[in-house]
DNA sequence: ATGGGGGCCGTACTATGGTACGGAGTCAAG
DNA sequence: CTTGACTCCGTACCATAGTACGGCCCCCAT
């Protein structure tokens, strides 16, 4: 893949420019010499496929719940080689997770419930504020 | 069980009693008179049982991936039995937990992996960055 | 060489879901 | 009948994760 300007960067991640820059600011993301050589202000800087992946890393990480700053971590990390504590983080995580998928099965069940007791004819109370009740 | 205060509401619901004042500002929770007979500014509010499922529904509908704003609509429609449109955002949600489990599911494999990799020994790169990457 | 579409940068604004604070009122126990 | 804990209310502030804006610069095609 061809070096891409933050345009592509962004195209390639799923995100907007300015998230891109966002993440900049924030330190997720590296933020490439300009390749000033004979302007005044430099010229416009260039992304590689190593950019896209760590921003596809982030998007990722994002999805499994780590927030923005433990992603910050995490990408310090794998500079570090702190096995330790890599493999903490994503146990911890892990059993967050679990504990999440189990809540989300839980009120989803509720739902289908709602769902049930409501969906036939249009007769009775149509339970929503006690349809999570007995869990 | 006998009313309480707003103390009491929040500790039943799991919050605090600034989280109940402002549930009280949305509009999700009732704001009860109070009971001013005599005084020139009124007495201390008493919440009942009623009020302890309404603030529990509000936390599990939270847990269920819906906002505050949709809470908002759930409560009022369970007042008006617009079956209809309780079952549409309910199937809604049951779809989209459904999409949100398997994604869940999908990046906890991932870290299974990566804490597997990372946890042997202390050789080799512990491969952070790329733990997401061939989903 | 010029015009337009990006890129660059700082700063400001947004939405969501709270959390904190200060002053005044109220209530129950000692 | 005072003290101290709690309530009430308005308003202000916070963190998280962006999103938008305006001015300037750069680069490439026409």
């Amino acid at each position: 893949m061809a070096e891409v300007t933050i345009a592509g960067l962004a195209r390639e991640g799923g995100v907007g420019v300015e998230t891109v820059r966002y993440y900049q600011r924030r330190g997720l993301l590296e933020t490439p010499k300009r390749p000033g050589g004979s302007g005044s202000s430099g010229g416009i800087r260039r992304y590689t496929a190593d950019d896209v992946r760590r921003l596809r890393f982030i998007r990722s990480a994002q999805a499994a719940g780590f927030t923005l700053q433990q992603i910050e971590e995490l990408v310090a990390l794998d500079a570090t080689d702190d096995r330790a504590r890599a493999r903490q983080l994503a146990n911890e995580r892990i059993a967050a997770l679990d504990a999440k998928i189990h809540e989300l099965k839980r009120v989803q069940a509720s739902l289908q419930r709602l769902a049930h007791e409501c969906g036939s004819g249009s007769e009775g109370p149509c339970p929503i504020l006690t349809a999570f009740d007995p869990d």
